[in-house]
DNA sequence: TTAAACTTTCAATAATTACTGAAAGTTTAA
DNA sequence: TTAAACTTTCAGTAATTATTGAAAGTTTAA
């Protein structure tokens, strides 16, 4: 395989994974295309390259810049901006699971846990509801509490993690 | 917050989530409504119950079915089928795991390994492109191995895994 | 058997989500 | 200042994804 077919599917695959996970396409092969470049790209380097519009790279690279894994460079005497991905896969990993925890997890723990608390009137639907969002409440806060911890770890926390876990 | 309402809130939030991470709404929703079910349902149930449509009803349990997450049941003197949903949480997080890795890690993982392993022709642009698709390999793929452990585990394994977690 | 009771399929359509491109906005060198 | 170089915004449109509903298919009691 060639370095240019590489690319492509590289990029391609990045974008159909982010889909499937609820990032959109452009986001998604935008990092790609950030993360294996060398040097930092303009916003018409990228436009050219993944050939879709100035809005639509514009918009995507706030968001990536909002998540915290894109950056805005200049170099001295050139007007343009540049921009450079995050190039540490823990970093990478560590910011997707904060924001993906803020923006949705978070909201439906606040829920899990109202609905979990209503009074219970005896009923066997009331019971059930109760016994079976507690259930979801416990598992969703347990696997955020674990981003927590990762999120505001240092450095190779996966790492350790893996080593935990392969034991 | 009477029942109703908490019923209804719940369904809706999982329904909202669903679609924020890649599983459609009705899909998310039947599941729902499943799961605070003290009894199996039947189609009819469902239809009324979320107002959707008999073939949406249809696909989407078939989907659910496929996961492993729902079953069907069939009561004496009674042609309808019903329908009851795993009450397992860590069964329901085992199995969601699991169907995600297949239909959407794995590939990507594959891709990856392909990318990673090109001809290293010294140039900038290729090696960077083999370091950076060799970190998110190495990510993923570690990722994954946990996902497989976990999904092959016994029960309680989730359980287990917090303590190591939170040790 | 057969016909009523039920489920599945799928073409048509609706709803949602993403993308374009041109106009408006911003920055900066001269 | 100002005008060229650049970025952002957003209304309109395209692409994608989900949903409907009726016809076809299946099962079973009599």
């Amino acid at each position: 395989m060639e370095y240019q077919e590489a690319k492509n599917k590289f990029i391609s695959t990045w974008g159909v994974l982010g889909t499937s996970w609820g990032i959109n396409k452009a986001m998604a092969q935008i990092h790609a295309l950030l993360w294996i470049s060398p040097e930092a790209l303009s916003m018409e380097d990228i436009m050219k390259e993944l050939r879709i519009s100035r809005g639509n790279t514009s918009m995507n690279l706030r968001q990536l810049i909002d998540w915290g894994i894109v950056y805005k460079e200049t170099k001295a005497g050139d007007r343009k901006e540049y921009f450079t991905s995050e190039k540490d896969v823990q970093e990478l990993a560590r910011q997707v699971a904060k924001e993906r925890s803020k923006r949705e997890i978070k909201p439906v723990i606040k829920v899990l846990k109202e609905v979990s608390s209503i009074k219970d009137d005896s009923s066997e639907n009331t019971k059930e509801l109760i016994k079976q969002t507690k259930a979801l409440y416990d598992l969703v806060e347990s696997m955020d509490t674990m981003i927590d911890k990762v999120v505001n770890q240092e450095k190779n926390w996966m790492t350790k993690v893996l080593i935990k876990f392969i034991k």
